[in-house]
DNA sequence: CGTGCAGTTGCATCATGTGCAACGGTCATT
DNA sequence: AATGACCGTTGCACATGATGCAACTGCACG
């Protein structure tokens, strides 16, 4: 909607790629160089973008700056984090949290077996939104409509053998998931890790985030992990519970609310 | 130097604080309504602002894919990895690589315990610039001038009675870093941590990026965790060696440059 | 010593971003 | 129920501010 900041966007992902001087810059933007200047003079007093010696660009620290403040002030995330580190307690495994935003699944918190810590070294990846036990219970909430339109346009890599093939079974497990309210991801992903996974509703009703615990086969068996189910959906529900009941300060109206 | 840009772009700081709704966001930028609303639909179309469900903004999932791309593109850190997790194999403690930029140190690499886990949690957090090791290393390679101005400009907060306490000590320790090769940071930050470092350093031989090893003193004493130091620092000058050695495809020449 | 290349600057033009005022929807009040 | 306040949104006329050009600089290379 507008030019000129959409112009100064579209540098960042494109040194996302990688670095890349002025010229460049300018070319696969579309402009003239004293333009691309202006921009990127602004991208860089803002940190967004950092002129390295040999006077090329890339992207600048305040970029990391930015997202980690942004993850750090997530609500969701602050309430979940002492139950997910309660979780840990009992079980041992890995446990995620994750949220769904504009097509895309992914993780803002994770609590690794032992060591209580925050590793966002996925963030921002693409999740295997199509097999992940986490991406099943916030996709399986969203409209018929929207799930099927996102459906058709995703693709289904067969990471191994047990990967959700297609559209038709994908649609088919997230019914599953809606119904039963729980989500597992049985070597759809990587062939020796199984995950059990439960979603966090608003005061509305509505996924707002989806945990899981994860696990390889080596360590126990996929039968094994199911039978945390109950406690894994019990850890959910007292944040749900957490979550939609203490926030009403935070949002406008904890009721409306319907598209 | 591009107004409309750089008040699209003083949106994001002001996200990261937490959630605004449009008038909030017009207000403190000092904007029309009208004018904030067509640049925040500019950021939301470009993923890095979102829009909730009570309409209100936050910034959006994008800035996590970009700071990700970005960290991963890094040389250094491609090239330093493998030696991290050598060296993590032969001694079993904590890892980092750090880099400088822009008044800021910050961590692009870790390598934990057992586990060759990339952990980012503490990127774009201000690193403890005063007193860790890393820091230290990036900072003592400045020139003179920029030091000083540097020390001048900081604050030196007291983590813990180690801490290093103001311009003066800190000057002279970058001093002594200088010109010995290496640094630590004997309980500084943490009471209990204790870390070693070496710098890293490009083609022409100024530091482009530092690594250190950390240990809590209930495992290692700090005696102990010096003895470390060579090998520390034969890592080091492994990554050098090879950053500075293998790279002049991609540096335009790996000679000149002086500021 | 000249040629070519990349980054930078000043400037005239007009495209673009701007604030205003008016509309529509939702919620709180009487 | 009806009223009023509030917030997000839209269309528009104006002039601010972004644009591309051309000229200048500094550097590297032949």
């Amino acid at each position: 909607m507008s030019q000129t900041v959409d112009r100064a966007l579209s540098i960042l992902p494109l040194l996302a790629q990688g670095p890349a001087d002025l010229g460049q810059v300018a070319e696969r933007l579309g402009v003239h160089k004293s333009t691309a200047l202006r921009l990127l003079r602004t991208l860089h007093e803002h940190g967004l973008v950092y002129r390295q010696q040999d006077q090329r660009y890339r992207l600048g620290a305040r970029l990391f700056a930015l997202a980690q403040e942004a993850v750090e002030n997530l609500d969701v995330r602050e309430i979940a984090h002492p139950h997910l580190v309660a979780l840990n307690e009992r079980c041992g495994h890995t446990v995620h949290l994750a949220v769904y935003e504009e097509n895309e699944v992914l993780y803002i918190d994770k609590v690794e077996s032992r060591y209580p810590v925050r590793m966002y070294s996925r963030i921002g990846k693409p999740v295997a939104i199509t097999v992940a036990a986490v991406a099943k219970l916030l996709l399986a909430d969203l409209p018929e409509a929207d799930r099927r339109a996102l459906a058709e346009r995703l693709d289904f890599p067969m990471y191994t053998p047990r990967s959700t093939p297609n559209a038709a079974a994908f649609l088919k497990e997230l019914a599953t998931v809606r119904e039963q309210g729980w989500a597992t991801d049985l070597g759809g992903h990587e062939e020796s890790i199984n995950c059990v996974g439960a979603p966090i509703r608003g005061a509305d009703g509505r996924v707002v985030a989806a945990m899981s615990v994860s696990a390889p086969n080596v360590v126990v068996t996929a039968e094994e992990l199911l039978s945390l189910l109950p406690l894994v959906r019990r850890t959910a529900d007292a944040i749900t519970r957490e979550y939609s009941g203490s926030s009403p300060g935070r949002h406008h109206t904890p009721s409306e609310d319907s598209a």
